[in-house]
RNA sequence: GCCCCCGUGUCCCAACCGGCAGAGGAAGGCGCCUUAAAAGCGCUGUGGUGCGGGUUCGAAUCCCGCCGGGGGCACCA
């Protein structure tokens, strides 16, 4: 078969030759290229950006389907659209590959990304691409370093030595964040602690207001993702206590939820890896402590998080005094108090807190109730609401009497009592930690401080940005607990900026999500070479009307990026606070039912896909499968179906008789209809993240229009015409290649000089979405007896009328009293008998 | 253990504020077209919406209690 026969068959076409044939047209034409002085109102599309670990995969390819919809669509809107990407570079497995093969991470790094790119034009993503680029390029890293610096500067990065989650597998240090279930989020490895000098960004000087955005995000963002956040970081409400000891100056603090259980308070316990404990322990004690603290350091992060495992502890030898009751009460070590939360020092209730109970049990030590436990209550600890008891107990003399007050009363009292006698304030506190960000390893941006003998730390100089990596490839980057950069000595060793004697420079780069919390803001300028980004186009952007990315960032990612938000904001580089306004995360694409892995070999091959069905029918596929935040089996989808579909669009395409242009007035009314209300539903749909059912709608819309064109108006009704090229947008939102197509086989795009992509979202008459007849439903005790055509503006009373006057109905009633008409115009009628 | 989300036909999924349970697709069945098959075109849906209660004229939708699945937090005082 000749070429021309082919291009002349009716019924399909050639998936390959039509990609083949509009690739270099888009190239030509560059549709989504944003121009930040354009008049038309703007909007920022945000997808996260990739690794390169690789090729795309099919998880990019739901992504960028996904996110592509309403990027396009907002195109077609009229929008100005940013829709950038870049690559998020730096990290371990272009490291790891670099070990193995013996080469640069930048080898790796650079085929992977060109890759990528060559796989993203394939696949029609409508980014910009003259906006990219990559973390790991100096004239990127130079601005992570520069607002390292400026951070610092501002107080909020700061060196400390503390017992760190430690991966022996990646051979690094990593944030809470990168903590799950007590491995390493990204190797699986078992965490361990190891006490190291660390750099840290004190995000929890934003703990609150990270909180108090969320209130806002809640509207626009997903619930699992602020629910996360919220949880992350933990915020509570208690009081400090001071409790005197004895033989010691100074008091010990000890944060708690419940100041109203102070009586109850029958020991304390400190955190045995805590300084406090070091310092508190007698010398008759500290052999015993030492021995302790020994044996829970080899312990592992999973052996110490497991809930059921025994109370353990040791003595300390002294005695605290109870600021209400002035009773003497042994202080203990244990590995159940954390060091890093509180002041790493608690009251220990046993009659209301469960770990507490278990303590004093295992310890002996006495314990007292001080809320009343409800009739039949069979737990060890009581924790819930009831009168307080004991508060204090009979015989014990005190200031303070709690008895009979409520939980919440009885907090009030206490902490009002304790502020008074000054041993104690209401207190809050949260669970989020300041963010550990020095890692370990080579392929990252250099923290950019020299550490002089005279000065201390010191900041390099703006002017000396970026600090360039040390050329180091294949051996000399393998893991050995310390950076590879602190081995390459000539590197290594500098002056000093401030007195110019000899200094060393920091051995440690930063964690990747420190790239990552402000890439956002990049893309806005990104060729900027003389600041961190243009700050009037970062307010014209910003913030983002939409950012698609995994769940799986809920506290990382996107808990960094907003701090980082807040602290720009903070430094009058953006006049905003919050960087996402809108968020959506889509579920996995998995295969039978289970995650895909090499292991299980289930994986599905994105290229594979698009060799067999065409990138149209992918992304159609990925789309239409369900909800966007749905998981995707993909052995349940159907990409031969979705080609089906799109031959079937196409081919309607080619049966339009009339001439492009023409006015559609005269046009079939009842397909007008249709046509107008489907693309007036579309863009709800749309907007409310319902891509599925756009699809399905799509579908419909050809459907009528294939009854239209076979048994209906005939091929040469307007209404044809219109509808075919409605349908030829819509498509474009998801099917760029067939829709472009069929667009020129529509006649609409002769000298290839645009595209159906820009071609504009379909005029819609609000004349034809006005039904003339509305189809009533009369029920008669809730079941359906009869079906009345009626004026959409009815009355109620005609209504009513019109409905028991119905033969079925009347029937239906028989001889039975009608008790009440429930009338709800236009649509329903329910008679009750 | 605490918190959040979900459960509709064989499968994937629709159904705005409570108002006709079924839009769309897949698979299956039947027919037309064809010498035949594929493709194409058309036709084809009894599941009372996981289970048990409740509210209501009316519940997939709201409330309570279970069951099943997914997720978050978890020795955070």
């Amino acid at each position: 078969m000749s070429e021309h026969q082919q291009e002349q068959d009716p019924t399909t076409y050639d998936v390959t030759a039509v990609e083949e044939k509009w690739r270099p047209v888009w190239d030509r034409l560059q549709p989504f290229r944003a121009d930040d002085d354009s008049p038309r109102e703007k909007k920022y599309a945000l997808t996260m950006f990739p690794y390169p670990s690789g090729d795309l995969h099919m998880g990019h390819a739901e992504v960028f389907a996904l996110h592509d919809v309403v990027a396009r669509y907002w195109w077609q809107r009229g929008f100005e659209v940013l829709n950038p990407m870049g690559f998020d570079s730096f990290g371990l497995p272009a490291e790891n590959a670099a070990i193995r093969n013996d080469e640069h991470p930048a080898t790796y790094t650079k085929a992977n990304i060109a890759k990528s790119i060559e796989s993203c034009q394939k696949y029609a993503a409508s980014f910009d691409w003259t906006r990219t680029f990559n973390t790991s390029d100096p004239e990127y890293y130079r601005w992570t370093q520069w607002l390292f610096a400026k951070f610092y500067e501002r107080g909020l990065a700061y060196r400390k030595n503390s017992p760190v989650n430690w991966c022996p597998q990646d051979q690094t240090v990593l944030a809470n964040e990168q903590v799950v279930q007590g491995t390493c989020e990204r190797c699986g490895a078992e965490v361990t602690k190891k006490e190291l000098t660390q750099w840290y960004f004190k995000i929890t000087d934003y703990a609150q207001e990270l909180l108090d955005g969320l209130d806002e995000l809640e509207r626009t963002w997903p619930d699992r993702v602020v629910t996360a956040q919220r949880n992350w970081i933990g915020r509570s409400e208690g009081a400090h206590v001071d409790f005197a000891i004895q033989g010691r100056e100074e008091p010990v603090t000890v944060y708690t939820t419940r100041p109203d259980t102070i009586f109850g308070t029958t020991f304390m316990v400190v955190a045995v890896d805590a300084a406090l404990a070091e310092e508190l322990v007698t010398d008759a004690q500290r052999p015993a402590f030492e021995a302790y603290r020994e044996e829970v350091r080899k312990a592992s992060e999973i052996e110490r998080l497991a809930t059921d495992r025994p109370k353990t502890g040791v003595d300390l030898g002294v005695t605290a005094t109870n600021p209400v009751t002035g009773e003497q009460i042994p202080v203990w070590a244990t590995d159940y108090v954390l060091a890093d939360y509180g002041t790493g020092a608690v009251m220990g209730v046993p009659g209301g807190d469960q770990r507490d109970w278990e303590f004093a049990t295992a310890m002996g030590l006495p314990i007292v109730r001080t809320t009343e436990v409800p009739e039949g209550f069979e737990g060890e600890a009581y924790a819930g609401e009831g009168p307080a008891i004991n508060s204090p107990a009979p015989g014990v003399a005190s200031a303070l009497t709690l008895n009979g007050l409520s939980v919440a009363d009885a907090k009030r009292a206490a902490i009002d009592f304790l502020e008074e006698m000054k041993v104690g304030r209401g207190a809050v506190n949260f669970r989020l930690r300041d963010w550990l960000l020095s890692r370990q390893r080579y392929w990252g941006a250099p923290i950019p401080v020299v550490h002089c003998p005279v000065d201390g730390e010191v900041l390099v100089p703006e002017d000396q940005l970026p600090v360039l990596l040390p050329e180091l490839r294949g051996a000399d980057l393998k893991p050995q607990g310390t950076s590879p950069l602190a081995a390459a000595t000539e590197w290594v060793n500098t002056s000093c900026p401030t007195c110019g004697g000899p200094a060393t420079r920091d051995g440690d780069t930063m964690d990747t999500f420190v790239d990552s919390s402000w890439y956002m803001f990049r893309y806005c300028s990104p060729h900027e070479t003389d600041r961190v980004f243009d700050s009037a186009k970062v307010n014209a952007w910003m913030p983002t009307n939409l950012y698609v990315g995994g769940v799986e960032h809920a506290v990382l990612h996107l808990l960094y990026g907003r701090f980082f938000t807040k602290v720009l904001n903070d430094m009058g580089l953006v006049d905003f606070r919050e960087p996402w306004s809108a968020q959506l995360n889509q579920g996995f694409v998995i295969n039978q039912g289970k995650k895909m892995s090499k292991s299980l070999g289930n994986g599905v091959n994105l290229g594979e896909q698009l060799d067999a069905f065409g990138v149209d029918a992918v992304r159609l596929t990925l789309v239409f499968a369900g909800p966007p935040e749905d998981d995707i089996d993909w052995a349940n989808m159907s990409p031969e179906g979705s080609l089906k579909f799109l031959q079937r669009a196409w081919r309607l395409s080619g049966d339009v008789t009339s001439e492009p242009g023409l006015s559609f007035d005269t046009g079939d009314v009842a397909l007008r209809r249709v046509t107008a209300r489907t693309v007036h539903d579309a863009a709800e749909l749309v907007e409310s993240y319902r891509f599925n059912v756009v699809v399905a709608r799509v579908m419909e819309l050809v459907n009528a229009t294939r009854r239209a064109i076979d048994s209906g108006c005939g091929p040469a009704d307007p209404a044809v015409r219109e509808a075919v090229e409605a349908v030829a947008v819509l498509l474009s939102l998801v099917a760029p290649y067939v829709a472009e197509e069929m667009w020129e086989r529509l006649g609409n795009n002769p000298d290839h000089d645009r595209t159906v992509a820009r071609a504009g979202w379909p005029a819609v008459d609000p004349a034809l979405l006005v039904e003339d007849t509305v189809t009533c439903v009369v029920q008669v005790k809730g079941k359906v007896k009869a079906r009345l055509e009626v004026a959409p503006d009815v009355t109620e009373d005609a209504l009513r009328e019109a409905a028991l006057a119905d033969p079925d109905v009347q029937r239906a009633i028989g001889d039975a009293t009608v008790r009440t008409v429930i009338v709800r115009a236009p649509k329903l009628v329910n008679v009750v008998v």
